[in-house]
RNA sequence: UGGGGAGUCGCCAAGUUGGUUAAGGCACUGGGUUUUGAUCCCAGCAUCCGAAGGUUCGAGUCCUUCCUCCUCAGCCA
C-alpha cells in the first residue's frame, strides 16, 4: 500500500481546526471555572475548568430565531458536544426597549426543539447554562468605573448629533470631543450621577476614550453606557443606564470564561475593541488571561427567502403570512409547523459548512436535506389530493347492491419491514388521481389511459374500459375491470408485469380533511435584489387550501406526526390547526419528481 | 476613494509550514435495482484555483500589481 491520504473529517472547516490547535497546544488549559460567571477572583478561587472549551449562542430576546440562527446553534453547541466542552445559551439582553420575556420563550423553544439543553449540562451533567446577560449589569458598572479610574473611559455632554459630526467620516478623522479630558474624578461622579438618575435621558453618555483618528470608526471613543429609563425585563426598575453591545459582549463572555466567541462577519471591525476593552480589564485585574477571543463567520443566506429581522416583522405585520409560525417563513416556529425536522438542520449545517466567503445557498439544499431524514423516518401512507372517482366495474357486490370490501396491506415503510404493514380497504368505487388519467396520454406517460392496464398500489390490476365527463369536458369518473389473480402479496401478482402503478382510497372509508399545499414564499431566488421591492417579488401561488381524500389510519394522526403521502410528499399533521380525531395536513416538501421535468 | 474581510467546478466547500494525479457534498448526465416516475446502487463531472506578472526543480498555497464583491460613520445588537 502506498501512503494514504489522510480522510478529512466530515464538517472540517477553519473554526475547528482553530479550536484542535488551541487543545493541542493547551491553550487555554489553566482556567478556572468558580461554576458560575464571574470576575478574575471569582474563578481564581474555583477549579481548573473541566470544559475544555466554551462557547456561547446569544441572542437578544428581540424577536424569532430563523433559520440563520439555527446555524449558529449547531456550530456552537456542536463545537462544545465534540471538543468536550460546554455551549452558553446566553441572553444578550442589554437593550430593555426591544426585548420581551415572549421572546425568551420562544427561543428557549426553538433551541429546545432542535435539541439541545442547557439543564445538567457540562462534563459533570450538573450545570444549567443558560445565561442572562443582565444579570452582569453590576460587574459590568463596575469594569466601566475601572476603565473611568484608569483614564480609559470618559463621560461626554456632547449630543448624539454632535458626536455623530465629530466622529468624521470613513476617510477623514473625528475631532476630540470638548469633554474628552474631564479629569477621573469629575468623570466618576457624572457617571455615578448617570446611574442614580440624576440625568436626562440622552444628556450624558459614557465613552471609552481611545483614538479619534483611527482608521477604525469603531475605535473613535465609541459609546459604552447609556442613559435610558426603561422597565428591564429580568432587572425591572434598577437600572436607568444600560451598557452598549459593544462594551457588554466582550465582558459577558470573559465572565462567563467563553474561550471561542463565535459571531458574523459584520462584527470583524468591532474585535479590535474586544481585545482593546479585555486587555484594559485584565491589567486593572478584573479579568485573567487567558482571554475569550472573537472568531467571525459568513452569515447564511438563502435563495428565495428573507431572513432580515425587519423584512419578517413586516410580512407578519403587513399579513402577508399568517404569523410567527406561518409553515411558508423561514422562522424557526415556521419551519416547525411546516413539518420540517431537527435533524435535517442539522443534515443542513453539516452540508453547507462554514467559512469567511460570503454565499448563497441554494434552497433546494434545505428540502433535500428534509427529504433525506423524512424518508428515513416518516412511515408512509396514501392520501389522494386531486380526486376522480374509479369504478371497478366488476368488483363483487352484495344482494343488495352495496360493494364488497376487501383488506389489502400497505407496508407502513418499504425500508424497514420491522414497522409491519397496515390494512386499507379496497371497495368498488375508489379515489385515484386526477393526474394519473390521461383521455390521451402525453409522451412517455404510463399511467391510466383508455384500454390501458396500471396497477393499484397494494391491490390488483385492473384495465381502464372507459370514462365519463362532464358538461364542460371534465372527466368525472373512470371505469375499469380488475384482474382477479393479479392481487399484491399472492402467487399471481407476479403474472402481469405493468410499468404504471397509481395510488387510491377507497370512497366508502376515505377520511376527507383540508390539506395546505405550501410552496416557496417568493418567487425570486434574491427577493429585493437590484432595485426591486422585496414584497413585489412574493409568490402569489405560495399556498394552496384543498380538500383531499386519505386513507382512513390518518384519521387518528396526532398533531406534529409526519408521513410520507407516497407518490405526493411529506406532509404532517398541523400542530395547532389539527383536532381529535380531525387532523389537518401541511405538506412540508414534495418527493423529488423525474417525470415532471 | 480610509479601515477590515472574501474571491477554488452550476451551488457550497476541503486544501496545516509550497511538493508533484486540486477532497467531499449538493446539482447535473449516463446505467442498474424498484409494486412510490421516490429511495437505493454504479459510473461520469475543474490541466485548473478572480486576472496578469514574478520567485522556485516545483505554487491554489510565497511576492508584486490589478479586478470584483461584502462590511464599518446607532446613545441597535
Amino acid at each position: 500500500m502506498s501512503a494514504e491520504k489522510t480522510p478529512i473529517p466530515l464538517g472540517s472547516n477553519f473554526i475547528r481546526a482553530i479550536v484542535e490547535k488551541d487543545i493541542e497546544q493547551g491553550a487555554y488549559s489553566t482556567r478556572k471555572w468558580a461554576g458560575t460567571p464571574g470576575d478574575a477572583a471569582h474563578h481564581a478561587a474555583g477549579q481548573p475548568d473541566p470544559a475544555k472549551i466554551r462557547t456561547r449562542f446569544p441572542p437578544e430576546p428581540n424577536g424569532y430565531l430563523h433559520i440563520g440562527h439555527a446555524k449558529s446553534i449547531f456550530l456552537n453547541f456542536g463545537l462544545a458536544r465534540d471538543y468536550a466542552g460546554v455551549c452558553h445559551f446566553r441572553f444578550d439582553d442589554t437593550n430593555p426597549e426591544k426585548e420581551s420575556q415572549e421572546y425568551v420563550d420562544s427561543i428557549s423553544d426553538a433551541v429546545k426543539w432542535l435539541g439541545f439543553s442547557w439543564e445538567n449540562v457540562g462534563p459533570e451533567h450538573n450545570q444549567n447554562s443558560m445565561y442572562f446577560a443582565s444579570n452582569y449589569f453590576d460587574l459590568m458598572y463596575r469594569a466601566a468605573e475601572s476603565l473611568i479610574e484608569n483614564g480609559h473611559a470618559y463621560v461626554d455632554s456632547q449630543t448624539a448629533e454632535e458626536m455623530r459630526i465629530m466622529r468624521g467620516t470613513l476617510t477623514e478623522a473625528g475631532k476630540n470631543s470638548p469633554w474628552r479630558d474631564r479629569t477621573v474624578a469629575e468623570n466618576l461622579n457624572l457617571f455615578r450621577e448617570m446611574r442614580d438618575g440624576k440625568h436626562a435621558d440622552g444628556s450624558l453618555i459614557l465613552r471609552s476614550k481611545i483614538d479619534m483618528a483611527s482608521p477604525n470608526i469603531n475605535l473613535r471613543d465609541p459609546a459604552i453606557y447609556r442613559i435610558k429609563r426603561a422597565h428591564h425585563h429580568n432587572t425591572g426598575d434598577k437600572w436607568c443606564i444600560y451598557p452598549m453591545y459593544t462594551f457588554a459582549h466582550p465582558i459577558e463572555d470573559a465572565l462567563e470564561q467563553i474561550t471561542h466567541s463565535i459571531c458574523t462577519l459584520e462584527f470583524e471591525d468591532q474585535r479590535p475593541f474586544y481585545d482593546w476593552l479585555l486587555g484594559r480589564l485584565a491589567e486593572a485585574g478584573m479579568l485573567a488571561h487567558p482571554l475569550p477571543k472573537q472568531y467571525e463567520f459568513a452569515r447564511l443566506n438563502l435563495t428565495y427567502v428573507v431572513l432580515s429581522k425587519r423584512k419578517l416583522i413586516d410580512l407578519v405585520e403587513d399579513k402577508h403570512v399568517s404569523g410567527w409560525d406561518d409553515p411558508r417563513l423561514p422562522t424557526l416556529a415556521g419551519a416547525r409547523r411546516r413539518g420540517y425536522v431537527a435533524d435535517g438542520f442539522k443534515l443542513f449545517t453539516d452540508r453547507i459548512g462554514v467559512s469567511k466567503a460570503d454565499s448563497w445557498i441554494e434552497y433546494t439544499i434545505l428540502e433535500d436535506c428534509m427529504r433525506e431524514v423524512l424518508n428515513e423516518s416518516a412511515e408512509r401512507r396514501i392520501a389522494v389530493l386531486d380526486p376522480i372517482k374509479l369504478v371497478i366495474d366488476n368488483y363483487a357486490v352484495d344482494a343488495d347492491g352495496k360493494s364488497q370490501t376487501e383488506d389489502c396491506f400497505a407496508p407502513n415503510h418499504p425500508l424497514k419491514p420491522e414497522l409491519g404493514k397496515r390494512v386499507v380497504p379496497l371497495s368498488r368505487e375508489l379515489w385515484i388521481e386526477r393526474e394519473d388519467f390521461m383521455e390521451t396520454p402525453s409522451k412517455g406517460f404510463f399511467r391510466l389511459v383508455p384500454d390501458g392496464l396500471v396497477r393499484l398500489r397494494y391491490g390488483y390490476v385492473v384495465k381502464c374500459t372507459g370514462f365519463e365527463k362532464d358538461a364542460a369536458g371534465k372527466v368525472t369518473t373512470v371505469h375499469c375491470e380488475y384482474l382477479p389473480d393479479t392481487k399484491s402479496g399472492t402467487p399471481g401478482s407476479d403474472s402481469i408485469k405493468v410499468k404504471g402503478n397509481i395510488h387510491w382510497v377507497s370512497v366508502a372509508h376515505a377520511y376527507e380533511t383540508e390539506v395546505r399545499l405550501y410552496d416557496r414564499l417568493f418567487k425570486e431566488a434574491h427577493p429585493g435584489a437590484g432595485d426591486r421591492d422585496y414584497l413585489n417579488d412574493i409568490n402569489p401561488n405560495s399556498v394552496t387550501l384543498i380538500t383531499a381524500q386519505l386513507e382512513p389510519s390518518l384519521k387518528d394522526a396526532n398533531p406534529e406526526d409526519r408521513f410520507q403521502f407516497e407518490r405526493h410528499g411529506y406532509f404532517v399533521a398541523d400542530r395547532k390547526d389539527s383536532l381529535v380525531g380531525k387532523p389537518v395536513f401541511n405538506r412540508t416538501v414534495t418527493l423529488r419528481d423525474a417525470w415532471q421535468k
